[in-house]
DNA sequence: ATGGTTGTGTGACAA
């Protein structure tokens, strides 16, 4: 059995149980990443992941914005909740687990969406996001010795061409400006990570995790962007055996505007 | 260029 690792932007965890608990009947991942849970540590719905045997679950939440938990069916060594920019949003949690013969950490992380201006001078949710990013250095794939790490999340940035429906029409668009994707890659590149979902579909295909709430017809428009992400060390990189993007949960009842991403590895 | 939708918690703000 393939250990298997999902995340999914939930933007609110209570109104949206109905199709996380379809999700993880069908799908079945031993560790479900939430972003945007929206929702204070103590209304956190536990007993109905208990009920899916889901008896591990770690949450950095606060009222009304952000809020991530990990969710997991194998218990956790170790939980670490970050403070980034420190100013107090709750968008990072991590948790230490062993799974097959690996000690893995995993990083799950709700980066900012940084506003409408691409403007850091006049824009503080930009500079905010760029701030975050720089912050993000530090998180490295091999930043302990013995343990294996996965980063995951919805980071905000869709850093590659086929990352969005038009790299031409969103190059000022915030999510997809210089900027930001080669922040994210020197992220990627001087942490030793590996972008499991691209190493799986690499470009020119077109991948998308995410679609607007405002667009009319978001199937058929189809203007996504790939915002969600799973990168790994790469020794579990060399393990992937599966990474898929659930697209059929965008048109599940009241959905998220993010859909699941899920990889599976021979561990 | 503008406006389009959703969620929290019942306002204004974030996305």
């Amino acid at each position: 059995m393939p250990f298997k690792l999902a995340t999914w932007n939930i933007n609110s965890v209570r109104l949206r149980l109905p199709i996380v608990e379809r999700f993880l009947t069908e799908e079945a991942p031993d560790v479900l990443c939430l972003q945007e849970t929206k929702c204070p540590n103590e209304l956190f719905p536990h007993a109905a992941f208990e009920a899916l045997g889901y008896g591990h679950v770690a949450i950095h939440g606060q009222k009304g914005y952000h809020g991530v938990a990990t969710i997991s069916k194998l218990p956790f060594e170790d939980v670490v909740r970050q403070d980034f920019c420190a100013i107090g949003d709750a968008r990072h949690l991590s948790v230490r687990l062993q799974a097959g013969d690996r000690r893995i950490r995993v990083h799950n992380l709700y980066v900012p969406a940084g506003g409408d201006e691409p403007d850091p001078a006049v824009n503080v949710k930009f500079r905010h996001k760029l701030d975050f990013i720089e912050e993000m250095r530090a998180l490295r794939a091999g930043g302990e010795p013995d343990v294996s790490a996965i980063l995951v999340g919805d980071l905000n940035i869709a850093p590659y061409e086929n990352d969005v429906w038009s790299h031409r029409q969103l190059l000022k668009i915030v999510s997809h400006t210089p900027v930001e994707t080669e922040g994210l890659i020197r992220v990627i590149e001087e942490g030793g990570w590996t972008d499991l979902v691209r190493q799986h579909m690499p470009e020119p295909q077109k991948l998308y995790t995410w679609w607007s709430y405002r667009a009319k017809d978001w199937d058929a428009a189809d203007k996504g962007r790939r915002l969600d992400h799973v990168w790994s060390s790469p020794d579990l990189s060399a393990r992937l055996r599966d990474a898929r993007v659930y697209r059929e949960a965008r048109g599940w009842d009241r959905p998220s505007d993010h859909v699941p991403v899920m990889v599976a590895l021979d561990l």
